[in-house]
DNA sequence: GTCTATAATTCGATAGAC
DNA sequence: GTCTATCGAATTATAGAC
């Protein structure tokens, strides 16, 4: 497919694409301690010794399985209002498609390095796009912590704790009961309590 | 302290607390995996092998460990307007006092027996106080789902991903947001959607 | 009852043959 | 590039001395 100037560029590029793959289902069923290099290796069938020579070590491998782009979509572009219904469709869609979210939720629970790097999903991706339909400038990070209080608690009973009525609702139900709570946490005023402290 | 027939109950009982009230903490600090028999047996100032002979596995430990009483309080004394308020309180204060529910969801999110026991602990505990203030007896697990969904995400935001906002949120700044989602959760009829698929 | 010594696994990572 | 063999470390769990 691609260009090779002169060298064999090899089956090399698939072994690492597999290996990948195979990471980062298994980083999402079982979390980053569970998750060895031996059943990852075996699931791509490929050696084990070939992870480590192409990834480094098991946090390298880590590091690259779980770097996420939510592609959240431009939220200005949809009606004020829907905001909250477009952001719980749009993770419900995303996670749906692709293990590696929860992959890093799980991993992140339990392991430093991936919490740090849920925060920098949050921060980067998320946060920014609040800023630009939230109308408020200086609480961002809050709202944003709030959104994902809510949609990832939502993601840890479906997906990882398996609570049968958030396994079984539908998707326009979970719309129907989760949008209403995050259109709040991004467009509601501050409420009344006695700030900090 | 307590009787003894004949024999002598010496220090075991209180090797025994020691033992569990480390592993509480280590399990709640560390996840399931990482937290080593060793590592609980240092904290307690307790030979390793003695928590294997008095717990006879590290599974039978956590299982012990992580058993928990939410302790909530009657709700239905509160007016119907509060219930999502007093929930929000009461979790805030439980969890803070006590390691035991932190544990479990960590476990829980790599650990099928932990798992289980959360979906246990919503089932008999949260659920049935649900059902009597909500006033609607077909839903209550879809409820309860809802409201742990909610709950457990703000403390997986705040105590295991430390996202900056929601650990410097104070109390009344926690209540004033998640209050009325709770409510809502609890005491709303179902929203319109197409129901089922 | 308590602890030392160790068995039995399992893991991540390395060295080197092919 | 790929794989076999293995090291070294860490773990749970057991056997037995004191």
């Amino acid at each position: 497919m691609v260009r090779e100037p002169s060298k064999r560029p090899r089956a090399a590029e698939a072994s690492k694409a597999a290996i990948l793959a195979a990471a980062r289902q298994r980083f999402a069923a079982d979390g980053y301690d569970r998750a060895t290099i031996r059943a990852i290796a075996a699931d791509a069938s490929i050696d084990p010794a070939m992870v480590i020579r192409y990834f480094g070590s098991k946090e390298k491998l880590f590091a690259q399985a779980a770097d996420f782009d939510l592609r959240l979509p431009d939220l200005t572009a949809v009606p004020r209002a829907r905001v909250g219904a477009a952001f719980v469709e749009h993770f419900l869609e995303r996670w749906e498609a692709d293990d590696t979210f929860m992959a890093l939720i799980r991993a992140a629970v339990t392991n430093d390095a991936a919490a740090k790097r849920v925060r920098g999903v949050l921060a980067t991706q998320v946060a920014p796009m609040i800023e630009r339909v939230s109308g408020d400038e200086s609480h961002t990070s809050l709202r944003a912590a709030l959104v994902a209080s809510q949609l990832l608690g939502f993601a840890l009973c479906r997906y990882a704790l398996r609570l049968g009525p958030a396994v079984t609702m539908s998707r326009d139900e979970v719309v129907g009961w989760l949008a209403p709570t995050v259109q709040r946490y991004v467009t509601a005023p501050l409420p009344v309590t006695r700030r900090a402290r």
